[in-house]
RNA sequence: GGCCCCGUAGUUCAACGGAUAGAACGCAAGCUUGCGGAGCUUGUAAUAUAGGUUCGAUUCCUGUCGGGGUCACCA
């Protein structure tokens, strides 16, 4: 990469002036004026040094063009002491064709290669609503999923369930006392908000309930395995339709009813050195290290989240023996998640330094459209049924057969989705803007695919004209140019902070480009030699568009 | 109250300790004899507050104010 050449030669040249430089911090401008790549390495050792900045970035220069490179233009000196690197004509021609050989693999690297990573998220509990919590942590544990193989590595796909406990209680506590079967989900819906109605405020039925608890742990009773097994199926099988829908494929499935056992007997069997025993329940002292008390056992024996978890830890790297560990959550477990790692870091130390937490905020609808009227939780179906409806209105006059404008709203409204989550630092909450998120304007993904649709569409006129893509030796500068071969890095640094988000910043700013270029330069003209070239342009950032989305789990339609 | 996270244009978000703090929406003014106007161009407007460290602070440290999470048996 261009990036490692330009490190290398600013550390030879501080060499030879005698600076011993272990980092060299290299970035782009975020001004065009400003080069391709600039480093502040004059402003860093200009005291070490005891010289002025400018000085000091003068004499670099000297040396940097004494041993200059093709694919470097220009060496400038700027502001308090920046060099600032113009990159050559020949450079970008050479980028462009790399992007176009590569095709769907641009942007793959091989930097973390070799490494193999678990990626844990979405994590919906059977018997339950999936609600758009959910969705948000399969957007971007996907995401990050694809990233980092991106970089190289294997990486497998788990989602971890609660296939027992009280929410499974209350479930089947409903279908028995409405005496439905549980044939379709709706019918499972209902059952467990009586339930957990029920288990409120009606003493009987929490004690029923409880009862029910328990003859689903030892398989007692006949008509309770049966309603248990044909919900869990209907739970788990519907939970596929989903994540066909979204894009996902899981390799593990994780359950509480293994994961729970396992991890008890982690943490029982390590009472004294890391546990205490208090109250009847078994606890780990955080405050010895700054945290607080959590409870892992509760007093009837049971494990709490912070054990099962712990044990998971343990079902994981037994199941496939991980490098990393990603665990995708919502933030309200910060705290808990903190205490967890601490006792990893006691029990299982060689998979504490392995595993990382991404945690992510609330989608939030805007009151009024779709918002909970009595705390009913919003389940994704009915997000993305409503999103894909208010797609296909807007598409309902395009001149397309029934199919393919199915496909079309379906691409459209998930990316729509998919990129509001996307779009900003995983953490805090996100706001889910139905205007902006459809008005297709701006910074939203429907923008992203709108652009890519237009490369395509060039390349149809382009071909029907007989103009290929043509990459010369050396070509026509522009912002998008200078956008383009940017992409394998911006995928290496989201994979390293785990940050889908610097990919759909990234993507945002290549396509405002593309499209501030599109709208002022003729791209397929058969009586401008340099149409070629450009169409070459065209197809090259189409392919990156299409990579990147693809890495953001949104699909690339040619059309719209 | 303790601990953790967060305060950036009117709004929603960006910005490895770097240059004139970037976008988008909104608002104002423009753009089609040309490949999709779901677009483009120009303008408007912000680092909560007071200190400190630094050649340089939105970023690091401390105080204040404001918002959120959490503080033993649900996740």
């Amino acid at each position: 990469m261009i990036r490692g050449l330009l490190e290398n030669e600013i550390k030879k040249s501080l060499a030879a002036l005698g600076v011993e430089a272990e980092t060299v911090n290299l970035e782009h401008p975020t001004d065009l004026t400003h080069g391709d790549y600039a480093t502040n390495v004059a402003l860093a050792y200009a005291k070490k040094t005891g010289q002025n900045p400018r000085d000091l970035a003068l004499k670099i220069a000297e040396e940097l063009s004494r041993q200059s490179h093709e694919y470097v233009e220009k060496v400038e000196i700027a502001g308090p002491g920046f060099i600032n690197f113009f990159l050559s004509s020949k450079f970008f021609a050479k980028s462009v064709r790399e992007i176009l050989e590569k095709g769907d693999k641009y942007g793959h690297s091989i930097h973390v290669s070799g490494s193999k990573t678990i990626v844990e998220y979405t994590d919906p509990n059977p018997f339950k609503e999936f609600h758009i919590g959910h969705l948000m942590s399969n957007t971007i544990g996907e995401a990050v999923s694809r990233i980092i193989e991106a970089g190289g590595a294997e990486v497998k796909r788990a989602c971890y369930q609660g296939d027992v406990g009280a929410h499974v209680a209350m479930a089947v506590w409903g279908l028995l006392k409405e005496g439905g079967e549980p044939s379709v989900i709706s019918v499972l819906a209902k059952a467990y908000a009586a339930g957990a109605r029920a288990y409120k405020t009606d003493e009987s039925a929490k004690a029923e309930i409880t009862e029910i608890n328990k003859k689903i742990y030892d398989r007692s009773d006949e008509r309770i395995n049966q309603l248990y097994d044909q919900g869990r199926k209907l739970s788990l099988d519907y939970f596929e339709t989903i994540y066909q829908r979204l894009g996902t494929k899981f390799d593990y499935y994780f359950f509480e009813s293994i994961a729970g056992p396992f991890g008890a007997e982690v943490v029982k069997s390590n009472v004294g050195p890391v546990f205490t025993q208090s109250d009847g329940a078994v606890v780990f002292r955080g405050e010895d290290y700054g945290l607080h008390t959590r409870v892992f056992i509760n007093s009837q024996g049971l494990p709490t989240y912070e054990a099962k978890e712990l044990g998971l830890s343990k079902v994981k790297h037994d199941t496939y023996p991980y490098d990393l560990s990603i665990v995708v959550t919502g933030n309200e477990v910060n705290e808990y998640f903190k205490v967890l790692l601490k006792t990893m870091e006691l029990v299982f130390p060689e998979l504490a330094a392995k595993t990382r937490h991404v945690s992510h905020g609330m989608l939030r609808l805007p009151t009024g459209k779709m918002s909970s009227r009595t705390g009913d939780v919003i389940t994704a179906e009915s997000l993305l049924t409503e999103v894909e409806g208010l797609v296909r209105k807007k598409i309902s006059d395009r001149d397309l057969p029934a199919q393919e404008k199915d496909e079309i709203a379906r691409a459209v409204s998930v990316g729509a989705i998919k990129y509001s989550i996307l779009k900003q630092a995983a953490g805090r909450d996100i706001i889910f803007d139905f205007e902006k998120s459809l008005s297709f304007e701006g910074d939203s993904g429907p923008y992203l695919q709108y652009a890519h649709t237009r490369t395509a569409s060039i390349l149809v006129k382009a071909r029907e004209a007989g103009i290929g893509p043509k990459v010369p030796i050396e070509t026509e500068k522009n912002e998008v140019i200078r956008l383009a071969y940017r992409f394998p890095e911006v995928i290496e640094e989201a994979g390293k902070d785990l940050s889908p988000h610097v990919i759909a910043t990234y993507l945002i700013q290549l396509a405002a480009a593309f499209s501030g270029w599109y709208a002022e330069t003729k791209i397929v003209d058969p009586a401008n030699p340099a149409s070629a070239e450009r169409v070459a342009l065209a197809a090259a950032v189409g392919q990156v568009l299409k990579n990147g989305l693809g890495l953001l789990g949104i699909a690339a339609p040619n059309k719209m």
